[in-house]
RNA sequence: UCCCCGAUAGCUCAGCCGGUUAGAGCGACUGACUGUUAAUCAGUAGGUCCCUGGUUCGAGUCCAGGUCGGGGAGCCA
Protein backbone atom coordinates (compact mmCIF):
# COMPACT_ATOMS: atom_id res chain seq x y z
CA UNK A 1 0.00 0.00 0.00
CA UNK A 2 1.42 3.37 -1.04
CA UNK A 3 2.15 5.65 1.88
CA UNK A 4 -0.25 8.53 2.77
CA UNK A 5 1.09 11.77 2.08
CA UNK A 6 2.28 14.06 4.75
CA UNK A 7 1.71 17.55 4.30
CA UNK A 8 2.38 21.31 6.95
CA UNK A 9 -1.27 22.80 7.48
CA UNK A 10 0.38 25.78 5.12
CA UNK A 11 0.53 23.15 2.29
CA UNK A 12 -3.24 21.73 2.78
CA UNK A 13 -4.25 25.05 2.82
CA UNK A 14 -2.34 25.91 -0.33
CA UNK A 15 -3.56 22.65 -1.89
CA UNK A 16 -6.29 22.18 -4.58
CA UNK A 17 -6.11 18.25 -4.63
CA UNK A 18 -9.80 17.86 -3.45
CA UNK A 19 -10.66 13.92 -2.52
CA UNK A 20 -7.06 12.96 -2.15
CA UNK A 21 -5.84 11.83 0.78
CA UNK A 22 -3.83 13.28 2.75
CA UNK A 23 -1.84 12.61 6.59
CA UNK A 24 -1.51 16.10 8.62
CA UNK A 25 0.08 16.13 12.39
CA UNK A 26 -0.22 19.56 14.80
CA UNK A 27 -1.91 20.62 18.11
CA UNK A 28 -5.73 21.20 18.28
CA UNK A 29 -6.62 24.62 19.12
CA UNK A 30 -10.52 24.30 19.91
CA UNK A 31 -12.96 21.39 19.24
CA UNK A 32 -16.77 21.96 18.92
CA UNK A 33 -18.68 18.49 19.13
CA UNK A 34 -22.28 18.39 18.30
CA UNK A 35 -24.74 15.43 17.88
CA UNK A 36 -23.32 14.10 14.66
CA UNK A 37 -20.26 16.24 13.50
CA UNK A 38 -17.57 17.57 15.34
CA UNK A 39 -14.86 19.98 14.44
CA UNK A 40 -11.15 20.14 15.54
CA UNK A 41 -9.11 22.77 14.35
CA UNK A 42 -5.80 22.46 14.17
CA UNK A 43 -2.35 24.06 14.23
CA UNK A 44 1.14 23.01 13.20
CA UNK A 45 3.24 26.71 13.54
CA UNK A 46 3.58 26.54 9.90
CA UNK A 47 1.40 29.84 9.14
CA UNK A 48 -1.00 31.37 11.06
CA UNK A 49 -4.04 30.08 9.85
CA UNK A 50 -5.96 26.67 10.83
CA UNK A 51 -7.41 23.51 9.37
CA UNK A 52 -10.70 22.75 10.01
CA UNK A 53 -10.61 18.46 10.82
CA UNK A 54 -14.26 17.42 10.35
CA UNK A 55 -14.83 14.62 12.60
CA UNK A 56 -17.91 12.15 11.79
CA UNK A 57 -18.84 11.35 15.49
CA UNK A 58 -20.56 8.32 14.66
CA UNK A 59 -17.54 6.77 13.30
CA UNK A 60 -15.02 7.50 16.13
CA UNK A 61 -14.91 6.05 20.13
CA UNK A 62 -16.33 8.46 22.46
CA UNK A 63 -13.37 7.93 24.59
CA UNK A 64 -11.25 9.39 21.87
CA UNK A 65 -13.52 12.47 21.28
CA UNK A 66 -13.83 12.84 24.88
CA UNK A 67 -9.22 13.38 25.11
CA UNK A 68 -9.29 15.49 22.19
CA UNK A 69 -9.14 19.05 23.85
CA UNK A 70 -7.18 22.20 23.28
CA UNK A 71 -3.93 21.48 23.32
CA UNK A 72 -3.33 18.05 22.62
CA UNK A 73 -1.61 16.48 19.79
CA UNK A 74 -3.03 14.79 17.15
CA UNK A 75 -1.96 12.64 13.78
CA UNK A 76 -4.62 12.75 11.04
CA UNK A 77 -5.48 10.80 8.17
CA UNK A 78 -8.09 12.07 5.71
CA UNK A 79 -9.04 13.26 2.82
CA UNK A 80 -9.08 17.32 1.79
CA UNK A 81 -11.92 18.51 0.13
CA UNK A 82 -13.67 22.19 -0.61
CA UNK A 83 -15.25 23.31 2.96
CA UNK A 84 -18.55 23.56 3.16
CA UNK A 85 -18.56 26.13 5.85
CA UNK A 86 -17.56 29.34 5.08
CA UNK A 87 -14.60 29.98 7.12
CA UNK A 88 -12.50 28.22 5.12
CA UNK A 89 -11.59 27.24 1.46
CA UNK A 90 -10.90 23.64 2.37
CA UNK A 91 -11.01 21.46 5.36
CA UNK A 92 -9.82 17.80 6.10
CA UNK A 93 -12.39 14.80 6.10
CA UNK A 94 -10.75 12.45 8.99
CA UNK A 95 -10.80 9.09 8.44
CA UNK A 96 -8.28 7.89 11.34
CA UNK A 97 -6.86 9.88 14.15
CA UNK A 98 -3.78 9.59 16.39
CA UNK A 99 -3.59 10.87 19.66
CA UNK A 100 -0.08 11.60 20.44
CA UNK A 101 -0.18 13.48 23.43
CA UNK A 102 -2.93 14.38 25.19
CA UNK A 103 -3.53 18.14 27.32
CA UNK A 104 -5.90 17.29 30.73
CA UNK A 105 -8.01 20.67 29.99
CA UNK A 106 -8.30 21.15 34.13
CA UNK A 107 -4.62 21.38 34.08
CA UNK A 108 -3.42 23.24 30.48
CA UNK A 109 -3.48 26.40 31.17
CA UNK A 110 -3.93 28.03 27.66
CA UNK A 111 -7.51 28.66 26.95
CA UNK A 112 -9.66 29.37 24.09
CA UNK A 113 -9.93 33.13 24.78
CA UNK A 114 -7.82 35.80 24.78
CA UNK A 115 -4.82 36.14 27.10
CA UNK A 116 -2.60 39.15 28.87
CA UNK A 117 0.59 39.37 27.43
CA UNK A 118 1.84 39.73 31.25
CA UNK A 119 -0.04 35.99 31.85
CA UNK A 120 1.68 34.61 28.70
CA UNK A 121 4.92 35.93 30.02
CA UNK A 122 4.75 33.47 32.80
CA UNK A 123 4.00 30.48 30.77
CA UNK A 124 6.78 31.08 28.35
CA UNK A 125 7.29 27.57 27.27
CA UNK A 126 4.16 27.32 25.81
CA UNK A 127 2.85 30.80 24.36
CA UNK A 128 4.43 29.70 21.24
CA UNK A 129 1.41 28.08 21.17
CA UNK A 130 -0.18 30.85 20.35
CA UNK A 131 -1.39 33.31 17.66
CA UNK A 132 0.57 36.12 18.41
CA UNK A 133 3.43 34.50 19.89
CA UNK A 134 3.78 32.21 16.90
CA UNK A 135 3.19 35.10 14.78
CA UNK A 136 6.27 37.07 15.92
CA UNK A 137 8.40 33.51 15.64
CA UNK A 138 7.65 33.52 12.35
CA UNK A 139 8.78 37.26 11.35
CA UNK A 140 11.64 37.39 13.88
CA UNK A 141 12.74 34.04 11.79
CA UNK A 142 12.37 36.03 8.53
CA UNK A 143 13.93 39.23 9.65
CA UNK A 144 17.13 36.91 10.79
CA UNK A 145 17.57 35.44 7.45
CA UNK A 146 16.70 39.11 5.46
CA UNK A 147 20.23 40.52 7.68
CA UNK A 148 22.30 37.94 6.71
CA UNK A 149 21.09 38.15 3.21
CA UNK A 150 21.07 42.10 2.91
CA UNK A 151 25.06 41.62 4.04
CA UNK A 152 25.78 38.38 1.81
CA UNK A 153 24.40 40.39 -1.36
CA UNK A 154 26.60 43.83 -0.49
CA UNK A 155 29.57 41.94 0.14
CA UNK A 156 29.88 41.19 3.73
CA UNK A 157 31.57 38.63 5.69
CA UNK A 158 29.96 37.55 9.20
CA UNK A 159 32.61 36.74 12.02
CA UNK A 160 32.05 35.37 15.31
CA UNK A 161 32.87 37.57 17.55
CA UNK A 162 33.65 35.87 21.23
CA UNK A 163 31.09 35.72 23.72
CA UNK A 164 33.40 35.70 26.66
CA UNK A 165 35.63 38.47 26.91
CA UNK A 166 38.77 39.09 28.95
CA UNK A 167 38.02 43.23 27.95
CA UNK A 168 36.34 45.08 30.28
CA UNK A 169 36.67 48.50 28.42
CA UNK A 170 34.08 47.88 25.58
CA UNK A 171 32.18 51.02 27.77
CA UNK A 172 28.40 49.74 26.53
CA UNK A 173 27.34 48.63 30.51
CA UNK A 174 27.90 46.51 33.43
CA UNK A 175 29.19 43.01 32.42
CA UNK A 176 28.18 39.33 33.81
CA UNK A 177 30.66 38.12 35.49
CA UNK A 178 32.10 34.66 34.18
CA UNK A 179 34.31 32.42 36.44
CA UNK A 180 34.52 28.88 37.50
CA UNK A 181 36.12 29.88 41.17
CA UNK A 182 33.98 28.06 43.60
CA UNK A 183 32.23 31.64 44.71
CA UNK A 184 32.26 30.40 48.84
CA UNK A 185 36.06 29.99 48.91
CA UNK A 186 37.39 32.19 46.65
CA UNK A 187 41.08 32.56 46.70
CA UNK A 188 42.56 35.32 47.98
CA UNK A 189 46.27 37.05 47.75
CA UNK A 190 47.80 38.81 50.32
CA UNK A 191 45.97 42.19 50.49
CA UNK A 192 42.85 40.28 50.39
CA UNK A 193 42.14 40.55 46.35
CA UNK A 194 40.66 37.65 44.78
CA UNK A 195 43.49 35.72 43.05
CA UNK A 196 42.17 35.51 39.40
CA UNK A 197 44.82 33.45 38.25
CA UNK A 198 43.33 30.62 39.75
CA UNK A 199 40.45 31.28 37.13
CA UNK A 200 39.71 29.03 34.73
CA UNK A 201 41.11 31.46 32.23
CA UNK A 202 44.00 32.67 34.25
CA UNK A 203 42.22 35.80 34.51
CA UNK A 204 39.07 38.20 34.88
CA UNK A 205 36.67 37.30 32.23
CA UNK A 206 33.38 38.65 31.81
CA UNK A 207 30.10 38.27 28.61
CA UNK A 208 30.14 40.49 26.14
CA UNK A 209 28.82 43.63 25.82
CA UNK A 210 29.72 44.32 22.29
CA UNK A 211 31.60 42.50 19.36
CA UNK A 212 32.54 45.75 18.09
CA UNK A 213 36.35 45.78 18.63
CA UNK A 214 37.00 42.37 17.50
CA UNK A 215 34.81 43.08 14.51
CA UNK A 216 37.04 46.27 13.97
CA UNK A 217 39.75 44.02 13.69
CA UNK A 218 38.30 41.86 11.01
CA UNK A 219 37.16 44.80 8.91
CA UNK A 220 40.87 46.22 8.85
CA UNK A 221 41.53 42.98 6.53
CA UNK A 222 38.51 41.49 4.81
CA UNK A 223 36.56 45.18 4.94
CA UNK A 224 33.03 44.24 4.92
CA UNK A 225 32.18 42.40 8.28
CA UNK A 226 29.17 41.95 10.36
CA UNK A 227 28.54 40.29 13.44
CA UNK A 228 25.23 39.40 14.86
CA UNK A 229 25.38 37.61 18.08
CA UNK A 230 24.14 37.27 21.44
CA UNK A 231 25.29 40.05 23.78
CA UNK A 232 24.90 40.68 27.66
CA UNK A 233 24.21 43.99 30.20
CA UNK A 234 24.28 43.45 33.85
CA UNK A 235 22.38 46.87 33.95
CA UNK A 236 19.21 46.81 36.63
CA UNK A 237 17.23 47.79 33.58
CA UNK A 238 13.45 47.35 34.00
CA UNK A 239 11.87 48.79 31.12
CA UNK A 240 9.81 47.75 28.07
CA UNK A 241 12.92 48.41 25.90
CA UNK A 242 15.88 46.71 27.59
CA UNK A 243 17.12 42.96 28.07
CA UNK A 244 19.89 41.36 30.27
CA UNK A 245 20.75 38.90 26.97
CA UNK A 246 19.84 40.44 23.51
CA UNK A 247 21.25 40.18 19.95
CA UNK A 248 22.68 42.78 18.13
CA UNK A 249 23.92 43.17 14.69
CA UNK A 250 27.31 44.80 14.17
CA UNK A 251 28.91 46.10 10.84
CA UNK A 252 31.87 47.50 10.63
CA UNK A 253 33.57 48.96 7.51
CA UNK A 254 36.91 49.55 6.44
CA UNK A 255 37.49 52.71 4.29
CA UNK A 256 33.81 53.81 5.17
CA UNK A 257 33.23 57.40 6.77
CA UNK A 258 30.25 58.39 9.28
CA UNK A 259 27.80 59.09 6.38
CA UNK A 260 28.46 56.06 4.54
CA UNK A 261 28.06 54.07 7.96
CA UNK A 262 24.08 56.44 7.50
CA UNK A 263 23.76 54.90 4.10
CA UNK A 264 24.15 51.52 5.43
CA UNK A 265 21.87 51.55 8.61
CA UNK A 266 19.39 53.03 6.45
CA UNK A 267 19.63 50.30 3.90
CA UNK A 268 20.02 47.69 6.30
CA UNK A 269 16.65 48.70 8.29
CA UNK A 270 14.60 49.73 4.87
CA UNK A 271 15.70 46.03 3.00
CA UNK A 272 14.68 44.36 5.93
CA UNK A 273 11.21 45.81 6.40
CA UNK A 274 10.84 45.48 3.00
CA UNK A 275 11.64 41.58 2.99
CA UNK A 276 9.19 41.20 5.50
CA UNK A 277 6.21 43.32 3.98
CA UNK A 278 7.00 40.81 1.19
CA UNK A 279 7.43 37.38 2.96
CA UNK A 280 4.85 37.93 5.56
CA UNK A 281 1.89 39.16 5.10
CA UNK A 282 -0.47 37.12 7.09
CA UNK A 283 1.07 37.43 10.03
CA UNK A 284 1.69 40.99 9.70
CA UNK A 285 -2.03 41.62 9.16
CA UNK A 286 -2.77 39.49 11.91
CA UNK A 287 -0.06 41.94 14.20
CA UNK A 288 -1.67 44.63 12.66
CA UNK A 289 -5.16 43.73 13.68
CA UNK A 290 -3.83 43.36 17.48
CA UNK A 291 -1.88 46.08 17.79
CA UNK A 292 -4.75 48.37 16.90
CA UNK A 293 -7.06 46.66 19.09
CA UNK A 294 -4.28 47.33 21.92
CA UNK A 295 -4.06 51.30 20.69
CA UNK A 296 -7.77 51.69 21.45
CA UNK A 297 -7.22 50.10 25.17
CA UNK A 298 -5.13 53.23 24.80
CA UNK A 299 -6.22 57.28 25.88
CA UNK A 300 -7.19 58.90 21.90
CA UNK A 301 -4.11 61.50 22.71
CA UNK A 302 -1.96 58.66 23.31
CA UNK A 303 -2.55 56.53 20.32
CA UNK A 304 0.05 56.15 17.52
CA UNK A 305 -1.85 57.54 14.13
CA UNK A 306 -0.12 54.61 11.98
CA UNK A 307 -1.55 51.23 11.39
CA UNK A 308 1.39 48.93 11.45
CA UNK A 309 1.61 47.90 7.47
CA UNK A 310 1.02 52.04 7.12
CA UNK A 311 4.28 52.97 9.59
CA UNK A 312 6.38 50.23 7.77
CA UNK A 313 5.43 51.33 4.03
CA UNK A 314 6.13 54.61 5.17
CA UNK A 315 9.75 53.97 6.77
CA UNK A 316 10.57 51.92 3.38
CA UNK A 317 9.12 54.78 1.11
CA UNK A 318 10.84 57.90 3.07
CA UNK A 319 14.59 59.18 3.18
CA UNK A 320 15.34 59.25 6.82
CA UNK A 321 15.90 62.64 7.98
CA UNK A 322 19.38 63.51 9.02
CA UNK A 323 20.42 66.16 10.94
CA UNK A 324 23.22 66.83 13.78
CA UNK A 325 23.41 66.83 17.31
CA UNK A 326 23.87 70.99 17.49
CA UNK A 327 21.17 71.33 14.27
CA UNK A 328 18.49 69.15 16.75
CA UNK A 329 19.70 71.21 20.31
CA UNK A 330 18.66 74.68 18.09
CA UNK A 331 15.32 72.72 16.75
CA UNK A 332 14.52 71.42 20.39
CA UNK A 333 15.55 75.02 22.15
CA UNK A 334 13.10 76.67 19.77
CA UNK A 335 10.41 74.63 19.83
CA UNK A 336 7.18 74.97 21.34
CA UNK A 337 7.12 72.38 23.55
CA UNK A 338 10.43 73.74 25.30
CA UNK A 339 8.93 77.46 25.50
CA UNK A 340 5.91 76.21 26.79
CA UNK A 341 7.76 73.95 29.62
CA UNK A 342 6.17 70.52 28.02
CA UNK A 343 9.30 69.21 28.25
CA UNK A 344 9.94 67.44 31.76
CA UNK A 345 13.60 68.75 31.03
CA UNK A 346 13.91 72.06 29.58
CA UNK A 347 16.86 72.10 26.71
CA UNK A 348 19.37 74.73 28.17
CA UNK A 349 21.92 74.60 25.88
CA UNK A 350 24.43 72.93 24.21
CA UNK A 351 26.18 69.65 25.47
CA UNK A 352 23.29 68.15 27.37
CA UNK A 353 22.67 64.57 26.37
CA UNK A 354 19.21 64.51 25.36
CA UNK A 355 16.29 62.66 26.79
CA UNK A 356 14.23 60.02 25.52
CA UNK A 357 11.18 62.79 25.42
CA UNK A 358 13.03 64.52 23.11
CA UNK A 359 14.41 62.27 20.85
CA UNK A 360 10.41 61.20 20.68
CA UNK A 361 9.62 65.12 19.59
CA UNK A 362 12.19 64.96 16.79
CA UNK A 363 10.80 61.72 15.78
CA UNK A 364 6.93 61.55 16.42
CA UNK A 365 6.35 65.73 16.17
CA UNK A 366 8.91 67.49 14.28
CA UNK A 367 10.05 65.33 11.27
CA UNK A 368 7.22 62.40 11.76
CA UNK A 369 9.93 59.85 10.40
CA UNK A 370 12.97 57.85 11.34
CA UNK A 371 15.77 60.35 12.29
CA UNK A 372 19.86 59.84 12.19
CA UNK A 373 21.06 62.02 14.44
CA UNK A 374 24.96 62.67 14.49
CA UNK A 375 28.01 64.89 15.60
CA UNK A 376 27.35 64.51 19.47
CA UNK A 377 29.48 66.21 21.87
CA UNK A 378 32.64 64.22 22.28
CA UNK A 379 32.07 63.66 26.42
CA UNK A 380 29.04 62.05 26.31
CA UNK A 381 30.42 59.59 23.83
CA UNK A 382 32.86 56.66 24.02
CA UNK A 383 36.98 56.67 23.49
CA UNK A 384 36.78 55.39 20.29
CA UNK A 385 34.86 57.51 18.40
CA UNK A 386 36.73 59.60 15.67
CA UNK A 387 37.26 63.20 16.80
CA UNK A 388 35.46 65.48 14.26
CA UNK A 389 37.95 68.88 13.49
CA UNK A 390 36.37 71.01 15.87
CA UNK A 391 38.14 69.30 19.11
CA UNK A 392 34.36 68.83 20.27
CA UNK A 393 32.37 66.54 18.64
CA UNK A 394 32.66 63.18 17.35
CA UNK A 395 31.17 61.46 14.15
CA UNK A 396 28.50 59.65 15.98
CA UNK A 397 25.48 58.50 14.56
CA UNK A 398 22.51 57.37 16.70
CA UNK A 399 18.78 56.11 14.28
CA UNK A 400 15.93 56.75 16.23
CA UNK A 401 12.66 55.18 15.19
CA UNK A 402 8.85 56.06 16.36
CA UNK A 403 7.84 54.03 19.40
CA UNK A 404 11.03 52.49 20.31
CA UNK A 405 13.44 55.74 20.10
CA UNK A 406 17.24 54.02 19.53
CA UNK A 407 17.37 51.47 17.33
CA UNK A 408 20.80 51.99 16.24
CA UNK A 409 23.97 53.51 17.28
CA UNK A 410 27.25 53.80 15.80
CA UNK A 411 30.17 55.78 14.77
CA UNK A 412 33.45 56.31 12.27
CA UNK A 413 36.21 55.16 14.46
CA UNK A 414 39.43 56.83 15.41
CA UNK A 415 41.89 55.77 13.16
CA UNK A 416 44.99 58.33 14.54
CA UNK A 417 46.92 56.35 16.70
CA UNK A 418 47.95 59.57 18.72
CA UNK A 419 44.71 60.59 18.88
CA UNK A 420 43.20 57.36 20.27
CA UNK A 421 45.73 57.32 23.04
CA UNK A 422 44.87 60.52 23.88
CA UNK A 423 41.47 59.66 24.34
CA UNK A 424 41.87 56.66 25.74
CA UNK A 425 43.28 58.42 28.61
CA UNK A 426 41.09 61.31 28.90
CA UNK A 427 38.48 58.65 29.39
CA UNK A 428 40.50 56.28 32.19
CA UNK A 429 40.36 53.50 29.49
CA UNK A 430 43.38 51.05 30.15
CA UNK A 431 45.37 50.84 27.18
CA UNK A 432 47.81 48.32 28.35
CA UNK A 433 45.00 46.12 27.86
CA UNK A 434 44.00 47.15 24.63
CA UNK A 435 47.38 46.52 23.04
CA UNK A 436 45.69 44.27 20.40
CA UNK A 437 43.15 46.75 19.84
CA UNK A 438 46.00 49.87 19.49
CA UNK A 439 47.76 47.74 17.09
CA UNK A 440 45.42 48.25 14.20
CA UNK A 441 45.63 51.99 14.74
CA UNK A 442 50.21 51.30 14.39
CA UNK A 443 49.72 49.33 11.77
CA UNK A 444 48.32 50.26 8.17
CA UNK A 445 45.35 52.09 10.10
CA UNK A 446 42.16 53.35 7.54
CA UNK A 447 39.05 55.28 7.84
CA UNK A 448 36.67 53.06 9.58
CA UNK A 449 33.21 52.75 10.59
CA UNK A 450 30.56 50.73 12.05
CA UNK A 451 27.13 50.87 14.19
CA UNK A 452 25.22 48.46 16.95
CA UNK A 453 21.62 47.50 15.79
CA UNK A 454 19.80 46.08 18.69
CA UNK A 455 17.90 42.82 17.14
CA UNK A 456 15.37 42.77 19.35
CA UNK A 457 14.14 46.71 18.99
CA UNK A 458 14.00 46.43 15.70
CA UNK A 459 12.21 43.09 16.08
CA UNK A 460 9.33 45.28 18.22
CA UNK A 461 9.25 47.98 15.53
CA UNK A 462 8.58 45.70 12.85
CA UNK A 463 5.75 43.65 14.62
CA UNK A 464 4.19 46.51 17.04
CA UNK A 465 4.58 44.61 20.25
CA UNK A 466 5.01 47.43 22.53
CA UNK A 467 7.27 44.69 25.25
CA UNK A 468 10.63 43.63 24.23
CA UNK A 469 9.79 40.67 26.45
CA UNK A 470 7.19 39.73 23.78
CA UNK A 471 9.79 39.82 20.97
CA UNK A 472 12.37 36.74 22.11
CA UNK A 473 11.64 33.27 23.07
CA UNK A 474 12.94 33.56 26.54
CA UNK A 475 13.52 36.91 27.95
CA UNK A 476 16.23 37.79 30.57
CA UNK A 477 15.29 40.68 32.68
CA UNK A 478 16.93 41.73 36.37
CA UNK A 479 15.09 38.73 38.37
CA UNK A 480 13.70 36.76 36.03
CA UNK A 481 15.74 33.54 34.27
CA UNK A 482 13.04 31.48 34.08
CA UNK A 483 13.07 28.95 31.37
C1' U B 1 18.26 52.33 40.86
C1' C B 2 14.13 56.23 41.18
C1' C B 3 8.70 57.72 40.59
C1' C B 4 3.58 55.98 39.93
C1' C B 5 0.02 51.86 39.78
C1' G B 6 -1.36 46.90 40.88
C1' A B 7 -1.74 41.62 43.23
C1' U B 8 -9.19 38.50 44.90
C1' A B 9 -11.67 31.58 41.10
C1' G B 10 -7.74 28.52 35.61
C1' C B 11 -7.93 33.77 32.91
C1' U B 12 -9.78 39.13 32.93
C1' C B 13 -11.73 41.87 36.68
C1' A B 14 -15.74 44.03 40.42
C1' G B 15 -15.98 44.06 45.70
C1' C B 16 -18.81 51.19 48.32
C1' C B 17 -17.37 54.52 54.68
C1' G B 18 -13.84 47.96 57.96
C1' G B 19 -19.34 44.11 59.38
C1' U B 20 -22.10 38.26 59.16
C1' U B 21 -22.49 33.09 53.60
C1' A B 22 -16.55 36.93 48.57
C1' G B 23 -19.26 38.12 43.06
C1' A B 24 -19.44 38.63 37.39
C1' G B 25 -17.76 37.49 32.45
C1' C B 26 -14.76 34.09 29.98
C1' G B 27 -12.62 29.12 30.44
C1' A B 28 -13.44 23.93 32.51
C1' C B 29 -17.13 20.12 33.42
C1' U B 30 -22.34 17.86 32.49
C1' G B 31 -26.50 17.92 29.25
C1' A B 32 -29.12 19.71 24.69
C1' C B 33 -28.35 20.80 19.46
C1' U B 34 -28.07 18.05 11.61
C1' G B 35 -22.00 22.10 9.41
C1' U B 36 -19.60 24.72 13.56
C1' U B 37 -15.88 29.12 13.13
C1' A B 38 -12.75 31.65 20.23
C1' A B 39 -20.31 27.88 18.04
C1' U B 40 -25.00 28.51 20.70
C1' C B 41 -28.50 27.40 24.91
C1' A B 42 -29.25 25.33 30.02
C1' G B 43 -26.97 23.71 34.43
C1' U B 44 -22.62 22.26 37.89
C1' A B 45 -18.04 22.69 40.22
C1' G B 46 -14.22 25.96 41.33
C1' G B 47 -11.21 30.79 46.57
C1' U B 48 -4.26 30.16 51.26
C1' C B 49 -8.42 37.44 48.84
C1' C B 50 0.52 37.63 47.36
C1' C B 51 3.63 37.17 52.19
C1' U B 52 4.89 38.89 57.29
C1' G B 53 3.58 41.91 61.12
C1' G B 54 0.30 45.75 63.18
C1' U B 55 -4.45 48.60 64.36
C1' U B 56 -9.48 46.84 65.68
C1' C B 57 -14.77 43.53 69.10
C1' G B 58 -14.16 42.42 63.78
C1' A B 59 -9.52 43.18 58.03
C1' G B 60 -10.14 41.11 51.02
C1' U B 61 -10.93 46.32 52.67
C1' C B 62 -6.88 50.49 57.05
C1' C B 63 -1.26 50.94 58.37
C1' A B 64 4.11 49.27 57.96
C1' G B 65 7.73 46.20 55.73
C1' G B 66 8.69 42.65 51.92
C1' U B 67 7.98 39.80 47.26
C1' C B 68 6.33 39.75 42.40
C1' G B 69 4.06 42.18 38.07
C1' G B 70 2.93 46.63 34.92
C1' G B 71 3.80 51.83 33.16
C1' G B 72 7.33 55.83 33.10
C1' A B 73 12.53 57.71 34.02
C1' G B 74 17.80 56.77 34.06
C1' C B 75 21.52 53.47 31.69
C1' C B 76 21.62 51.94 26.52
C1' A B 77 20.82 48.69 21.66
Amino acid sequence: MEKIKRLSVRQMLDSFDYGKTFQVMGWVRTKRISKNVAFITLNDGSTLHNLQVVVDVAVFPEDLLNRINTGAGLTVEGTLLESAGSGQRVELAAATITLLGEADPDQYPLQPKKHSLEFLREIAHLRFRTSTFSAVARVRHVMIFAVHKFFTENGFYNIHTPIITASDAEGAGEMFRVTTLDLNKLPVVEDGRIDYSQDFFGRETNLTVSGQLEAELAALALTKVYTFGPTFRAENSNTSRHLAEFWMIEPEVAFADNSDNMDLAEDLLKYVIQYVLDHCGDDLDFLAKRQQEEEMQKKQEERFAMGLLEKLRFVVENQFERITYTQAIDILKNSNYNKKGKFQYTIEGWGADLQSEHERYLVEKQFKKPVILSDYPKKIKAFYMKLNDDGETVRAMDVLFPQIGEVAGGSQREESYEKLLMRMKEMNIPEKQMWWYLDTRRFGSVPHAGFGLGFERFVQFVTGMSNIRDVIPFPRTPKNAEF
